[in-house]
Formats: C-alpha cells, sequence, structure tokens
DNA sequence: CTGAAAGCGCTTACAG
DNA sequence: CTGAAAGCGCTTACAG
C-alpha cells in the first residue's frame, strides 16, 4: 500500500481513471459504477495524492501562517483557532515564526509552496517584508494581515478594536474614582501595543486627568517585563491605585509584582487586564479584563481567506476590527478617600 | 510573474529545460550557460514551484508536526525551534495540534500530503492514533515521538531524561535537610508528568523519606491548576518545607500560592522549578530549576529526521534522551531546625 | 556539458 | 454517464 494510484483503482473498478477522478470530486456516477469505485478504494486502501492533485489544479489547499517568535502565548492560541478553522475548511497550514532568518524570504519560501493564501502577524515596518507582501497580492495571491493596519498595504485585514477597549477600561476606572492610573503595555512599535496605549492617553485625556510621571511603563509581552516594570511603579513615590495591563502573561507579571510589594488588590491598587477569559478564570477568577477574542480573529481570518480564495468578497480590500469585551470582575475598587479624582 | 516556468526560462536562456532544471539542482554547467540561466531567472523573476518537484521527486521536504492544545507555553517553543532546525535543512512545517477532531484523521491528512516525516507529540494512549502511526512506519514514512516512550511503537523517540532531572532535583533538596517534601505536576496520564513524579518518589525511597499525605499534587501543566493546588497545599496543618514543580507554568502558579499564602522563599520553603532557563530568567532571576532542553530537542529530533530521510540511520529505531541540567541559584536554603532530615 | 523524451498522479475539457 | 487524451511544471535516466 501506500503508493496505489488512481490507475490501480480504475483498473480494479473497470472504468477509466477519469471515472474515478469524477468520483472522488463528487461528480455524478451510476450507482453501480460508483460502487465498484468504493469497493476498489475500500480494497486497495487508496488515498489520492494531494500533492498531484494540487499541482494539476492549482491550489494547493495550504495557506502560509507567519507568527511572531515572542513568549506570548496567544500566538499559540491564535494558531490553533486559526489551524481549526481553516482545517474545517479543507486547509492544511504551513506555519513559519519570525526568526533569526530574513521574514521577507519565509513569505517567499511559502510562495514557491504555492500555497493558496497568506495569513501574517506583521508589525515592524520593514521594507523588505512589505515588497514581498505587495508581490504576492500582486500575483493575485490573498493576505491577510493580522493585528496590524499597516495603511499602506491595501489587504485584508483582521484586528481587535483595541483602542476603544483600552479606552473603555481606563473609563471604568475613572469613573470608580480614579485618577493615578498607570499602564504596562508592550513595546512601542507594536502597533497592537500603541494601540493599547493610546486608547488610554485618549481616556485620561477626555477626562481632563494628567499622566503622572513614571506611569506609563513598556516592555516585551512578557510576564518578566511587566515584573520588572510594575516592580518599579509600585516603589514610586506616589504609586498608582489603578493599572492597566497590556497581556495575558504582562497581568501575571503585574500581580506577581504587586503582591510582592506588599499592596493589596483591589484595596490598595486596582487592575483591569488585557486578555483571554478562559485562561485566566481558574487563577485569576476574580480578575476584571478586556476579553481578547483570539477565537474570533481565527475564526473571522479563515472565513475571510476562504472567500477570497473562492472568490466571493469582490475586488476590495476588507478590514475588519473584532471588538473586544469587558469582563467586569472584582478587581476594581474606589480608590482611597484622599486620592480620588473627585469627578464622581 | 507569478506563473514563470522553467520553460521561460529555458527560452530566454536559449537552452534546454533539462538544463535548466539541472541549474536548479546544483548540477555541473559551462560557465556560460549557467550565466545565461542566471540572467534569465533574475530578469523573469522565476522560482521553482516546489509543488511539481516534489510532485516529480516524490518527496516534498515537509514535515507533518502534532503537538497538543495545552495552554502550556512548551508546545510553542518547541515548534519554533523544531521548524527552525528543519526550515535550516530546506523543509517547511504542517503544524496541527489536538483538537475536536480525530488525531488518527489529522494523522492521515497529513500523510495525503506526502510529508517526508511525521513528528508528534504523542501521549494519549489511544489505540486508533497507535494505528495511524503503524500504517505510516509501514509505509516507511519516518515518524518521531517527542515525549513519549511507547513501548509498543517501534521508532525513533526524542525524549527528556525527566525521571533522571526529578531525582536529582529532589535529591538537592533533601541534602540541604529537607524532608516534607512535596510535589505538583501534570495529569497522571501524561507520561512526562508521570516520569518527574516517579524521580521524586524514587528520590524519596532511596533516601527513606515519607511521603507526607496531600503532597503529591497533580493538574493540568497550567498556572491556574498549580495555583489551585499549591493553595491548598500552604493550608495544611503540616505544609511542606520544599516544593519541586513539574513545568513553568506550574512554577509561577506555585510562587504565587505561596506567596499569597505569606510564606517566603527560601526561608519557610524551597522551591525547585522545571523548566526552560531563558525564560524564567528574568523574573524569577534567582530560581532554582532543572533546565528544559527545548533547544536540544527540537534540533535533535530535526537532525534525526533529516538522516531518517536521507536513509543514513540504519534501519533499527533510535530513542534519544536529552538530559536535562540543574541551575543552581538561589530558592533552596535549609530547613528551618525542628523540620530537618536528620540525615545530613 | 547539454538535449529530447518520458513520466510523476492527477484533473479537465472534449467527445460520444 | 463514461472514456481517451492532453497537460500541470518539473526531474531523471538516456543519448550524444
Amino acid at each position: 500500500m501506500g503508493n496505489v494510484t488512481i490507475r490501480d483503482v480504475a483498473r480494479r473498478a473497470d472504468v477509466a481513471i477519469s471515472t474515478v477522478s469524477r468520483y472522488l470530486n463528487g461528480g455524478a456516477l451510476k450507482a453501480d459504477t460508483r460502487a465498484a469505485i468504493e469497493e476498489a478504494i475500500a480494497a486497495l486502501g487508496f488515498r489520492r495524492n494531494e500533492v498531484a492533485s494540487s499541482m494539476r489544479r492549482g491550489q494547493t489547499r495550504m495557506i502560509g501562517i507567519l507568527l511572531c517568535d515572542t513568549i506570548e502565548f496567544f500566538q499559540y492560541t491564535l494558531y490553533q483557532t486559526l489551524e481549526a478553522e481553516l482545517w474545517k475548511l479543507g486547509y492544511q497550514c504551513i506555519l513559519t515564526t519570525y526568526g533569526n532568518l530574513n521574514v521577507s524570504d519565509k513569505i517567499r519560501t511559502l510562495r514557491q509552496r504555492n500555497v493558496d493564501g497568506l495569513i501574517l502577524y506583521y508589525y515592524l515596518p520593514d521594507p523588505a517584508v512589505h515588497d514581498a507582501i505587495t508581490e504576492a497580492l500582486e500575483d493575485g495571491v490573498p493576505v491577510i494581515l493580522l493585528d496590524s493596519d499597516a495603511p499602506d498595504l491595501v489587504t485584508d485585514k483582521v484586528l481587535v478594536d483595541n483602542l476603544n477597549a483600552s479606552f473603555r477600561a481606563v473609563e471604568i476606572m475613572i469613573q470608580k474614582g480614579h485618577r493615578d492610573i498607570a499602564v504596562v503595555t508592550g513595546t512601542e512599535k507594536h502597533p497592537v501595543s500603541s494601540e493599547r496605549l493610546s486608547g488610554y492617553l485618549e481616556c485620561m485625556k477626555a477626562y481632563g486627568l494628567p499622566i503622572q510621571e513614571g506611569y506609563v511603563l513598556y516592555g516585551h509581552f512578557s510576564i518578566a517585563d511587566s515584573y520588572n516594570a510594575v516592580s518599579r511603579l509600585m516603589k514610586l513615590p506616589r504609586p498608582p491605585t489603578a493599572l492597566f495591563t497590556g497581556s495575558y502573561h504582562m497581568t501575571f507579571g503585574a500581580i506577581m509584582a504587586i503582591r510582592e510589594a506588599g499592596f493589596r488588590i483591589p484595596d490598595d491598587i486596582s487592575i483591569i487586564g488585557f486578555d483571554n477569559v478562559e485562561v485566566s478564570e481558574a487563577v485569576l477568577h476574580d480578575l476584571t479584563i478586556v476579553e481578547q477574542p483570539v477565537d474570533r480573529i481565527g475564526a473571522t481570518a479563515a472565513d475571510l481567506m476562504h472567500r477570497r480564495i473562492l472568490g466571493e468578497n469582490g475586488e476590495k480590500a476588507r478590514t475588519i476590527r473584532v471588538p473586544a469585551r469587558l469582563v467586569m470582575r472584582n478587581t476594581v475598587a474606589r480608590p482611597p478617600k484622599h486620592r480620588e479624582n473627585g469627578l464622581f
């Protein structure tokens, strides 16, 4: 077994190979022809050679995926939903991540495999990568950008409405009476971080609150960077009474640092994290969070890709912003009396 | 561009297509022939169609990879090193994870893509999966099992020497004078967990120490499960003076729970984690750990796969145990006097 | 060192 | 509803 071909099946079923092919592709067949083919397939253990099929059809039903190599587990979760959704639609995924190697080369290598589409988590504004993406687009290969609104790339995009989500999170803290609100988020270069930061800044501005010195913290999306940054934060002469954290791992790091510094949540400091519900539920069962809709991002991107491949989406590029949801729980309380903002 | 073929290159360079093919495959060429082909390739923007090449050669240079869908980020890190190493060797990876869908079907679908090999993180003893793996092996498709020593599957295996590593970690605690040592590790079904647990049990036995009731804790390899388990542990009438944790995430959960319960590390309780150095370095810079050699697992598996494909490994299946390394830092101290084991 | 020819395993018009 | 034939873009013996 193993290299049984359509020819063997045809011979055994006593039909032409084109008939077997028709069977495989769901064409109309007389009942007994169908039965004979099915018998032959079962008896021989035939499985279609997808490589040959891909070559002939000019479609591989493979999607190339490029993700970051950060520790942030968001990437892995995202891949899983993406892959699961695409699998249901009949696609398999080739996954690569940023690495020592040149990202634009990775994209080109993926293209040499004749992937039917490319889903990229792309945020570093690298001109070489930009070119590789443009080439793909010019050659008619659909590209979906995740978590990036790169305005100079005219292609489909799926992103989380980070700005609004952050705005609303900060707003809730303000409405509880907080004024000294800090934020810790990813590196400035990352559009996700900067959108989350913008939400914070815009909200503070909207309510006329000042940004205290040392209250805006950056780092990688990691437990470590957040832990270190928040440790410093809590040592400030005037530590914040509320903190907004930019990711799952960052939330853990922040909580560790806060507790270690001897502050209680939410009595001394309120906290709102940014992440995925199911995950934080168990440990941080009382954490108020902005829910990162990973499943919806994955499902949306998969669906968009499928339609694009079928040519159902019309010509123009679409940008889909998946909304984030606030999950109110118990880590936001009023600040100590003397530190209220006096607005409410 | 985009569908420039070898034929176009041949025409422009005024040579036969077989000559272009020879160029692409590194054959010997006269200098001017070579130059003409290179000129044509550059001018036309030709890139070899890997699908056609795969079909003709009967080799796809693609490796199918199956991993868990657990939260544990070990999987993602592992994939990254695996993929990076394989990429260097000229392979791309199709990644799928356990999911709602049938794992044996996933393996078969991967095989229909004519992957050159399969690298599987397989631990659930599912007979259907077992069959799918056996089929692959029978058809001559190399399979590497990760972190599993499934004795009834005669194939290459790469695993961490969990048992020894755990034994040594626990031994260090015992030599520091500990007697009341607890362990928190993954679900019993997982061979990795059970090996780590065995190391603990064997070491305790070797030194004649009793296992206190409630000191052996299970959970998923997650921050959450570990946090919950260790929270209970620290509420026992006689909490342990030392704890061995079974994974990266579990270590975080344990530390959170310990600190929250008001215990100091290492004054009140010593701790040794099981994980990857680079990652924990920043936050838990003083944590004594058993280093999980993710990079070596990935590199070893990639190398083994490559040789297997080239047919260099001879006939018989190899099992490679990658040793873990103890990284001594500062989270192991002597227990309080009255709780010493009196052995040292 | 180079070319002409066959063929990898399918699918797709085109006849019948 | 079914079959014979051409061809997808390469690689690989085989000649020369």
